[in-house]
DNA sequence: CCGACTGATCGACAGATGTCAATACGTTCT
DNA sequence: AGAACGTATTGACATCTGTCGATCAGTCGG
């Protein structure tokens, strides 16, 4: 029982940002995620495929009313922020949302 | 029991993103608080005062490494976006963090 | 092999953002 | 009242970001 005192913890992945201050590095780090989720057509975007389980970047330009080169740019940073991830197969990526990638947040904001 | 089935949800404060496509309104609100939490510096400043429970401006600057001015900027943007508040005491200002905001941003990642 | 289709990349451009020096504002102390 | 202090605002500037048209790179069907 005493054990659990010792913080079992991999160094920046699975702390909150509430406890105690945190480091430059993790900071800059988390921003990145939350970045990629600081736009409203990414923030549909990633809706989307989250809500569809998975779907091609084809299926995302009509209903979000942006270009194709639009489309690709923003699935590319969110891809990049590592929360969502695309399989090619054929001429279509299927995209699907990174589950842990988003626990991951969630910690972070979690008391 | 049946009426449990009826949504009993605030229109925009409560549901997950990942349930089903968000809608463009709510999209834009949940993108500025999660660009507020966007920048490094932010983030840490935004941590700072989480773990503190409450401090003034003057104490975040020297951590920070950041002129007065843009410790300013930066609570004024993480203050419009609803997750940390000042009270004025006399000369100083005293900010904490709102719990509620930021249970609100768990909720929208949650599954 | 050719044409059609999905997706990525490039170049360009307007608008947003982070930063600081200078300055203004409000409060407290002498 | 005047000086000192904490904070906010303004102006300026470099950088980043979202967007699109044009083009390129694979992939499937005939």
């Amino acid at each position: 029982m005493a054990a659990r005192t010792t913080t079992r913890l991999t160094i920046a992945d699975c702390c909150s940002v509430l406890g105690e201050p945190i480091t430059d590095a993790r900071a800059v780090e988390l921003a990145k995620a939350f970045a990629a989720l600081a736009d409203p057509v990414r923030l549909r975007l990633f809706s989307m495929i989250a809500s569809a389980g998975t779907c091609c970047s084809c299926d995302l330009i009509e209903p979000l009313g942006k270009s194709q080169p639009t489309v690709s740019h923003h699935t590319k940073v969110l891809a990049d922020a590592g929360l969502i991830a695309g399989v090619k197969a054929g001429r279509w990526v299927n995209w699907t949302v990174v589950p842990e990638r988003l626990e991951q947040l969630r910690a972070a904001l979690a008391p």
